[in-house]
DNA sequence: GTGAAAGCGCTAACAC
DNA sequence: GTGTTAGCGCTTTCAC
């Protein structure tokens, strides 16, 4: 019971722990311990005097010494992924808003983790240093190293994005519907010479665009002509050459797969000339604020990144709690409709 | 020394604790701990066999054990803002980034916290519940509360910006010398009629903007007229009225303070047919992709953000190993020159 | 319904 | 230079 030389200084702050309450309340640890959790029987009224106690004393466990005793947390991770490029967009900050504001309502926290490439030593550091009871993915990339370990380590993650490996829990917006509706959109609006600017048709969330565009086109009886579609022009130069061919063509209606693509196509659009929605109609897949804010607005499919760290947030701490974990969650999505597809 | 029902699933992954290691080598756990950590005494051939059994087995310290003997975390708290605006720009993820590659390599890790406006309670929960030694505020509000509860509690912090109170532990770019710099740089392009698009005199950052754009003006033997100035332009109504008086009086160049303001004045000189840099130059004190992919690109001055939050987390940890916690401390920049500004 | 006591895995004061 | 031992503050078995 003699603690050492640790109340030479107690300040104000005095440490008070679940010993303390339980001295001062004339019951024993266990007793205070369950009244806390609400796990074992203990009854009513003790259950009372000891809430009252913690409302004034301010008492707070130490979650430390809960973490040691229970091998547990309390924290999930968050892989944030270090590119340049996939820093300037705001997908990954808000996601950890989102993901943040969900966990901590059911008392976890979230530590970051910083991926390079398929570099994840700060991910095992975390891991195996025991910092973290689960991990979130925000990306995939092929035989992802990140994936790799945790299954290994049988560690409880979430994917934000889409596999086809449906093995991996996963949630995501709609990607195919939300193509496949604002494509019907523009076909609506009588545009019929259609060019879909592409990017990695290697990436998974490429495929479910694209299959969501080709779905429009076919139940309005059309194909996807095979120069309808451009693929690789994510990479700025093989869009410069591209669009020159693809304006010969004097398409209708340019639809973007997603704002990068949008915001180098729209540059280059009004360097050259042409009015928008007078010379050609835009549209993108993905809206971001650069969308919005465009002289003209373009019209883009806008999701609620937020809501996606939410959901995934949540997911995970269901698994942490015993919960089944989830297979795949598709989110919804709304259609933006502006000034760059007005007829 | 028996373990109740724990080994009833061992797996290869068994836990092996310090004990085990020590009883492995003969040894006892005080030994191996000191061999560990390097304090204390411990022979060079002791050190060398315990490091040789750690490197095959695998061996890892439990954190969490760690943690609770010596009351910290190793891990840090970072704030991050929820403003929907905010969100939009890259600025906190890429401190965040920053900071995480920084204090990770010295065995820290980052949980972040989101604060709403000035709802603190979320760092509130993460210092009261033990989750971290100390926190990096990336932004300060008018008496803010995260502020005071971090004092109070006498947790170490260090905030990201600026503050004119000293005592506050900070770490920011050297934005008075980076505006004199440009707006000197501007002036020696003969251009003379500047305009100063400000934003809200208020915050710290603005005044020390606005102080390096007055310097350049002084040493230029010119002074800032009373119309030189504009303040409250962030609100994009505000600007959008002020525009049209502000352009009547034919600038020769238009400083705006941040890249948001830049960002709107450029749609709206571009949709009121005015061309830059033919008609107008632009500048603006903060750089962002924005700035550069712009039609024109925009003379701007770049901080490294990346650098700005490492030293934050460098000189977070410094203090939590027992060095002095910094004052204050001035990063570099860097002037782009673009065409917006081409004469 | 309540309590005693044995952990969780590590550090550090103290003795040898 | 090494070992013994008593914590760190909580949970949980088992007995009453």
């Amino acid at each position: 019971m003699s603690n050492r030389l640790r109340n030479d200084k107690n300040k104000d702050k005095s440490k008070v722990t679940i010993l303390q309450v339980a001295q001062d309340l004339g019951l024993s640890k266990t007793t205070v311990s369950r009244a806390i959790s609400g796990k074992g029987r203990v009854s009513a009224a003790t259950r009372e005097q000891v809430q009252q106690y913690i409302e004034k004393s301010g008492y707070r466990p130490n979650l430390i010494a809960k973490s040691l005793a229970v091998s547990k947390t309390f924290n999930i991770g968050v892989s944030l992924p270090s590119d340049a490029e996939l820093n300037e967009i705001p997908f990954f900050q808000t996601c950890l808003y989102g993901i943040t504001e969900a966990v901590n309502l059911r008392d976890y926290d979230v530590v970051v983790s910083v991926i390079s490439g398929q570099d994840v030593t700060g991910l095992k550091r975390l891991v195996l240093n025991n910092k973290v009871d689960g991990f979130i993915l925000t990306r995939l990339v092929e035989n992802d190293s990140a994936l790799l370990f945790l299954r290994e380590m049988e560690i409880p993650f979430v994917l934000i994005g889409s596999s086809d490996d449906t093995s991996i829990p996963q949630v995501d917006s709609d990607h195919f519907s939300g193509c496949r509706e604002i494509t019907s959109h523009v076909l609506g609006l009588g545009l019929r010479r259609l060019t879909l600017l592409a990017g990695n048709p290697a990436h998974q969330v490429s495929k479910e665009r694209y299959a969501g565009f080709a779905a429009a086109l076919e139940s309005a009886g059309l194909k996807p002509g095979a120069d309808g579609v451009r693929w690789g022009l994510s990479d700025a130069k093989k869009l410069e050459e591209a669009l020159p061919e693809i304006m010969k063509e004097k398409p209708d209606c340019l639809l973007c797969m997603d704002d990068v693509i949008a915001s180098r196509a729209l540059t280059w659009l009004h360097r050259h000339g042409y009015e928008i929605p007078k010379d050609v109609k835009v549209a993108s897949f993905h809206d971001s604020a650069f969308m919005e804010s465009h002289t003209p607005p373009v019209t883009a499919l806008r999701i609620n990144v937020t809501e996606l760290g939410a959901s995934a947030g949540n997911a995970l701490v269901d698994a942490l709690e015993g919960k089944e974990l989830i297979e795949r969650r598709r989110l919804g999505y709304e259609i933006q409709i502006r000034e760059s597809t007005r007829p």
